[in-house]
DNA sequence: TTGTATGCGTTATCAT
DNA sequence: ATGATAACGCATACAA
């Protein structure tokens, strides 16, 4: 008998991944509180229509604490048919602006009672795709997706294709940037933002522009080129394409665009990082250069990144709500599923400061 | 017959939680292969022997690839007895510090397959240990404990049975700063890293030493303090007690500490803040009292957080390799286990910047 | 209100 | 080498 108990114990815990007398399952709580696996689950969960007597329920919750029952999320997922984990995509967690975003995904997460999968392109655009199958694989209630997108059509159409199928599989998808994929979408509104921009550092006297563009193929980098520079024709006060410098989307591009433009480009006021980043990379170039900021060439970005705070001079900026960019996409995604894409627009707020002071043309 | 087939499926369908045909099960494909669910199964993961006949294999992956198949995870964790996830629990995402961290962690489980589950808690300790009861109930292979623990023993102890919970359900721990909980660590040596930086302060040429000291509970302040302070004692160089503010371990803790140490305490050369986000709230409240840093006081801080290098002054720190931190306690935690704790050193480099310039006494 | 039985999608055991 | 089938832990339709 002994024996027979002991090779039926091993023989039940043989298969088992993790250590011997490891996760408690419901069923022994079940037959620890002396009630059948099926009260034991409604004890325990509470759902809708809790119809458990008080007094077997409390020998099950007691039955739970004193063996630390601990629910196995994977089967609760199978069994309901969903899981409780949401998947976001970013560039690379280390940026201010992705981290802002995450947190604020994190916090709508973290409300909704979702776990937060966090993947980390490292900028390389052909992983995005990767990590949708992944979360595909998780069955993730939904996708938020950061990186901004690109004009590359391969790379496009894979992602469309990864989505297509996470969401065939049931899951709901937003995206943050552009509305380029056919999902739910946070716009953010980088043209308008960007003329805005513009029109005030004209209003504070600048006439010679200068861009640092970020890559051709950027969407949102392009945008807010393309707002800008609309706005400065406007204004009658058209920016010189050789003003306009292409680079990384990242504070070493910053800082390379401006080395260029400082040397190369004909001479500016003021000059516009198409992002926070690039401008304070675009900051530390010119200082390298000897070029003092603002006193010889004025610096603007864009985002109004959290690590902006502590940079001199303050840089000036179009304030984007990157944290509540963060929920509304959340939100978004776990917002019962439309049949037409939403589009939630984020406006920019022009931030004046130190380093663009009035100054007479 | 069509009544009966309609019937069934949609029996079969009813109790999914994702949308109509969405999931496509390994059955259906095995079917549209024409091979039982075993041969379909080993065809695809192509386990360890994998002992299917080319033909049939061929066969299988491409009814997979036209009816989209995507394995579900859940079912795989629960089939196997392992899942596919690791945890991260840290203060606050959003800080360049747990940030660095966080890629490194990041970087490590993709190299090991699997997906990072993040936990934010907002400086709130007391949501660490639901936290890791989230991770236990998904079953997470590993969690990374990356805030830094504080002399509070009912926090403590709620983290500690959690963990215990953690780890009797199967998973494995790393913990990022202190060996205080029994469980495998990443040591920062905060210790030794502030005593070199006091020495290579005094070297030169400091001699009137402030401190901006943290919380007076957590851990992490009170070693860099107190390493700061035994070496200035052994180079006769002792660190008055009104030299010594107290302040939260953030940005706006370091604003505040330096405010009241230049209002209230005696006068100082070089003010050492116990990390860089404190480091650059002290010259912020330097700046805005209209003292010059460094000219009217050095400024020293610790860690090294990517953000330093467009700060102006350059800042004085001690660099700790912050994502190679996250990469260790990632390797640690998916190490074989070991019956002892098992402790990591990482030392800390003494960096030299303009924020501390040589000065005669 | 409680219990019984089935299914969730997959892996692994054991025959064949 | 392949196939039938029993787990895995839980939720729930259905019966009692």
């Amino acid at each position: 008998m002994v024996e027979d108990a002991a090779a039926a114990v091993s023989s039940d815990e043989r298969r088992r991944g993790r250590s011997p007398g490891g996760p408690v399952t419901l069923s022994q709580v079940a037959r620890e509180a002396g009630v059948s696996l099926a009260t034991a689950s409604r004890a325990i969960n509470g759902s809708a229509n809790r119809t458990v007597r008080a007094d077997l329920r409390e020998r099950v919750l007691a039955a739970a604490e004193r063996l630390r029952y601990s629910p196995d999320a994977n089967a609760q997922a199978m069994a309901r048919g969903r899981t409780t984990s949401l998947g976001l995509i970013l560039h690379d967690i280390a940026d201010p602006y992705f981290s802002s975003i995450a947190a604020g995904v994190g916090l709508a997460a973290e409300r909704a009672d979702l776990a937060l999968t966090l993947a980390s392109t490292q900028h390389d655009p052909t992983r995005e795709p990767r990590f949708v199958d992944v979360l595909t694989r998780q069955r993730a209630r939904a996708i938020i997706v950061a990186g901004g997108r690109r004009d590359d059509d391969e790379t496009n159409d894979a992602m469309r294709t990864a989505l297509a199928n996470f969401r065939h599989s049931g899951g709901s998808v937003a995206l943050i940037g552009q509305p380029l994929l056919d999902v739910d979408t946070v716009v953010i509104a980088n043209h308008s933002g960007a003329a805005a921009l513009a029109r005030a550092l004209h209003a504070h006297g600048y006439r010679r522009f200068g861009v640092l563009g970020g890559p051709t193929d950027h969407l949102t980098a392009r945008d807010r080129l393309t707002g800008f520079r609309e706005a400065l024709e406007e204004l009658g006060c058209p920016l010189a394409e050789e003003a306009v410098a292409s680079c990384a989307f990242t504070r070493d591009g910053g800082y390379d665009g401006m080395t260029r433009l400082l040397r190369d480009g004909p001479p500016v006021d003021v000059v516009f990082a198409v992002n926070d980043v690039m401008a304070v990379g675009a900051m530390a170039a010119a200082r390298d250069l000897g070029v003092r900021v603002p006193r010889d060439v004025g610096v603007a970005g864009f985002d109004d990144i959290v690590t902006l705070r502590d940079i001199t001079p303050a840089l000036t900026t179009v304030r984007v709500p990157l944290v509540d960019v963060g929920i509304a996409a959340t939100e978004l995604a776990l917002a019962a599923p439309a049949t037409e894409p939403r589009l939630v627009h984020v406006e920019g707020t022009v931030v004046l400061r130190e380093s663009t002071p009035p100054r007479r043309p």
